[in-house]
DNA sequence: TCTTTCCTTACGTAAAACACGTAAATACCT
DNA sequence: AGGTATTTACGTGTTTTACGTAAGGAAAGA
């Protein structure tokens, strides 16, 4: 038996909301509401599962309110109902504490599998927001790749071994050391990095470095 | 009318899948083949819009496979299907090249749509992909969050503005400028910094203050 | 083969930044 | 009121950066 809370601003979505769920064996509505600080003040006693979060508009009080019941009800699983679905907002809303989205897309079906998802303890985002999020990730991993392959081949062997020296932290003369040359010649060899890579500053070059995964951060 | 080029290196399950999708309208199958180097000699001439690649393995020589192939026929859309749904490995073959993946819980359905998908320039990722892809990314993000909470409350606000301006290529001078302070105090805010977190070099310093969000990579 | 270009090595000089210590005025917290 | 942290700043010595110059070797192209 999983029990629920339910807010919406919205009375009517709010019934129709709760008279949904309440048919549904396995399933009972233990607290449904339409007042941010009631609900906050309410939860203080009722103990739910899973609180099911309708946003009409993604403002910050609602992130705040998301964020204050995170704080407050550690083990209460947030599911965000929302038609609005842009992915700086359902970002914010996972940041804020949020385990799990809907989208406009979502049926029944997916708000039973989301319910029994986030009292399992998983997250669970709709269709239409995992392909958001997954775009958004996957773009993001190709511009890895892409910045990878760019400058770094204009370095070579030796210029890319000294700038992952000195990138771990190593001193001009630990590493003149280590490659049995002149500290002069360490330091010839970052002018040249900077001059080739255009950069302005020693600042510039570690940026450079961990884009390129010469370094880590 | 999609043009399906089909691998797999079973015969049996090439048959299988080849009939599998000629019983579809829509869909026409243009070469299925057992083969890797006839597959790479045949692409040459004859044109498909999606090359299914069943992966039984995924090798060095079957990621090869397909990077070879992203080179050479920049048009084609790789997906591949394997029960091997491993995140790392997922994670490679997309670099590779590929635009979709099916993992052991896709269906004619879900092969279907990723079919439609990637002939209309989409990618597609079969749910149990989706679900390791969208973890990875959010405890990633969530990563982040945690990190970004952890140390910068230690600095001052004086002592963060530095940072950000020192990390976006401005000496110290130009620093004590904009602040009406001496360029030693510049330092010595720098060295307060550096002595607070236990850094042990500038570059630790950019660093810190990239993971910290207070500069741009 | 000769030329050009890049890489590695290295120095000179002046300016900037860093390391480490010290310290005073101010602010904040209890 | 007293302790703690911040902001300001200097001294001194070392290291790094900026900018120029340069020689010997390797690789590559005319």
């Amino acid at each position: 038996m999983i029990d629920l809370a339910i807010f919406d601003e919205h009375k009517l979505v709010l019934e129709g909301l709760s008279g949904l769920l309440s048919g549904i064996s396995d399933v009972r509505v233990v607290l449904s509401c339409d007042d941010r600080n009631v609900l906050v003040q309410k939860l203080k006693s009722i103990q739910a599962h899973v609180l099911i979060l309708n946003m009409h508009d993604i403002s910050v009080r609602n992130l705040n309110l998301i964020i204050q019941l995170t704080i407050s009800n550690p083990k209460l699983k947030i599911l965000i109902v929302s038609i609005i679905d842009n992915e700086e907002i359902v970002l914010k809303t996972i940041k804020a504490g949020a385990k799990g989205f809907l989208g406009k897309d979502a049926d029944r079906t997916s708000l039973m599998e989301a319910i029994y998802s986030l009292r399992n303890g998983h997250d669970y985002y709709s269709k239409s927001i995992t392909n958001l999020l997954l775009n958004r990730y996957i773009s993001s991993l190709k511009a890895d790749e892409m910045s990878q392959n760019a400058d770094v081949s204009n370095l070579s062997a030796r210029q890319i071994e000294i700038l992952k020296l000195w990138g771990e932290n190593y001193s001009n003369q630990e590493i003149a050391d280590r490659f049995f040359i002149s500290v002069r010649t360490v330091e010839s060899h970052k002018n040249h990095i900077m001059q080739k890579l255009n950069l302005k500053s020693t600042v510039d070059m570690v940026k450079f470095a961990i884009k390129n995964n010469i370094i880590e951060i």
